[in-house]
DNA sequence: TTCAGGATGTACT
DNA sequence: GTACATCCTGAAC
């Protein structure tokens, strides 16, 4: 399997926590309607299964119409407005009717970034400060952001090269190199909130 | 480098 | 009406 291509169904159709360890040193495509083609690395994801997982929107099966596209099948993209002005991107994991997926959390430029920093912050890669090089994709906000993900891509089917956005294999993480801790904002989340579904490189 | 506060709109109670 | 899987700015250190 080469580094680009695109990753099968049964890669997502798995354990949520393997999938999340899985996708770190993968590739996300972004093809924006204009042709130019976004590339990036994952480097930090976190899993939200519903079945169990208090800070999972869909806690307990509980199906609106925004956590439908979790109960979708693997390889689904679920993406959502946050606190008004953001969004988030996550990839539906394990067979259809679990609600469960992976939110990327962070990521690295490989294509055409350029284009991901004018669409971050009206620059060219070159003109961005420190602070901005720094924080460039570090967080699921500004990764949306930089690849120009909105509702509008919500439900894609990430297996299908020709929609616009799927995931490619890429470099299989190193084992050694992931390391896992507590996810990020989900302070509300009771019991949940100490387990260990953070994982980046 | 850390911190507090505000932006902003949808989902759900 | 309240909460939210966030990010940016500006002030203080």
């Amino acid at each position: 399997m080469g580094a680009m291509t695109v990753l099968p169904r049964d890669f997502y159709n798995r354990d949520t926590l393997t999938v999340a360890r899985d996708l770190l040193g993968r590739e996300i495509v972004r093809v924006l309607p204009d042709g130019t083609r976004l590339r990036c690395r994952i480097t930090e994801t976190e899993a939200y299964i519903g079945r169990l997982d208090k800070a999972c929107h869909a806690y307990g099966y509980k199906r609106t119409p925004r956590t439908e596209t979790l109960f979708a099948p693997p390889g689904t993209a679920y993406i959502y407005l946050i606190y008004g002005m953001y969004h988030c991107l996550n990839f539906v994991t394990e067979p259809e009717g679990e609600p469960a997926a992976v939110l990327i959390r962070g990521a690295v430029p490989v294509e055409n970034g350029d284009r991901i920093a004018r669409n971050r912050f009206g620059r060219s890669q070159a003109e961005l400060s420190p602070y901005q090089r720094k924080n460039f994709l570090n967080g699921p906000g500004k990764l949306c952001r930089g690849l120009d993900l909105t509702r509008a891509q919500n439900g894609l089917d990430l297996t299908d090269p020709h929609c616009g956005l799927c995931v490619c294999a890429g470099q299989s993480p190193d084992p050694a190199a992931v390391h896992a801790g507590k996810r990020i904002g989900i302070d509300y989340a009771q019991e949940a909130v100490d387990f260990p579904w953070r994982f980046y490189l």
